[in-house]
DNA sequence: ACAAAAATCTGGTATATACCAGTAATTTGC
DNA sequence: GCAAATTACTGGTATATACCAGATTTTTGT
């Protein structure tokens, strides 16, 4: 005869019952943001499974975006989303600021390095032509959310190097752009991008590439950024179809 | 001494080296969109691994998008992403026709219901008031690649009871809609819908939410998209701030 | 020829165990 | 008191095994 006084939702995998169980405790707010979950060692004792039952429990979690590991530290609660308009060409972080999300920009990356094929495709210069590569970590309380690699064909923005101000590396490019096509898309991130984002390799996340043009229409900017795809959502707007 | 006869990748775990080397079938055309990829078994029997390892690599192919699962028939490579352009209104299917990819739309679901607390709020009618309510997939080359559940107030929509064709039900408002908010977000595949998608419980796509306005700027249609994040990519345009 | 039954194959779940290499807390030696 | 060494703990990898239930294929019986 079945138990009855404990009420496990019926045929819900062992682990998935964990999963809810953890879940819960996360929407209750018995467990905070950055806080860390229970070990898998630990979380095994506590429900009296096996450590590898614990351990699928906790990658759902983590696959569902409600926390992600830090190697052999542990594993946190993630932090609520955070939206970002990628329709208009504001500013990211004075953007996070009007949602009172405290964003910090830190460029540990800057070179100039030649156009590969692509790139020169992108940005219609030869092959082979000077290019400034930055690379940005965007934090937001002590945690990495996302990074982006620039480049700049500095022939095509003159402006660029006279404006060698601190300001210029660490925030965007600003004003200078007047639009930019964007591609979002879900991918695993690779080690080296992980490594940036203090995330576990080739988890899922978002990668965006925007290719930023002058008031001219002509392209000058490639961006590429690698999101925390459980920190995001992206906002846009559709316009009614011009005629054809 | 260490063997050098096989150039392994150093310091690359097991299963790793299995996803590369299934990577580097699909990526070479040996394993075509839709062809079957070994099973958990055969691979792990292939490479001399448990079946377990074997297991580990071929979710981790299906992670990064590779290939996707369907329970208990095996898994299989996935076909290339298809774009989507979320800042135009235009029809969706016949914006696939323009990249030559064929959309077939089939209406699972069509009723009346009523108004929750957040459906009512987002098209600023009362609570309980009478909404339709709509289901669509979208296959291609009989996949279903997303479906869309979209609810409408008929009140604030008069046209609509009118054009009952089916033409309306089972292809988008299309030109009724003058502008849309949307927001996209990665997340995980809630059971209910994955069975819609044939896709395993749990993994990670893309969820997309349209607010759809007419041309006076009020709000009358609510879409919600689930889609299956490896096979699209979406892209939009950032245009220069407007003054403030 | 054809339908029903059986066997096989598939991915999904679950356990128990083992070892590794970093991280973090504790103990030790001075 | 404090730095260094030790220990405990963490997630990551890997194996071997077992059973389940649905999907598919093969065999069987008529």
């Amino acid at each position: 005869m079945p138990d009855s006084s404990q009420k496990t939702t019926p045929d819900l995998p062992l682990f998935r019952q964990i999963v809810e169980h953890i879940r819960s405790q996360i929407n209750d707010g018995r467990l905070n943001a950055h806080s860390a979950l229970p070990s898998e060692r630990a979380l095994a004792e506590d429900h009296g499974v096996s450590r590898m039952t614990a351990r699928r429990a906790l990658e759902a979690i983590e696959a569902e975006g409600l926390a992600y590991s830090e190697e052999r530290r542990g594993r946190f609660v993630s932090p609520r989303r955070l939206t970002y308009n990628v329709n208009s060409m504001s500013n990211f972080v004075a953007d996070a600021k009007q949602q009172n999300i405290d964003v910090e920009v830190e460029l540990i990356e800057s070179k100039e390095v030649t156009a590969d094929t692509r790139l020169a495709e992108l940005l219609t210069i030869v092959e082979g032509a000077s290019i400034i590569e930055r690379t940005r970590l965007f934090h937001s309380n002590d945690h990495t959310i996302f990074f982006e690699t620039e480049f700049i064909a500095p022939d095509l923005c003159p402006d660029l190097r006279k404006h060698g101000s601190d300001e210029l590396l660490t925030e965007r490019y600003g004003t200078l752009g007047h639009t930019a096509d964007i591609v979002v898309r879900m991918g695993s991130i690779k080690p080296t991008d992980a490594a940036r984002l203090n995330v576990t390799p080739w988890q899922v996340g978002i990668e965006q590439e925007q290719i930023v043009k002058d008031r001219s229409g002509k392209a000058f900017c490639f961006v590429r950024q690698i999101w925390r795809g459980e920190l995001v959502q992206f906002s846009t707007q559709a316009i009614e179809n011009r005629e054809s």
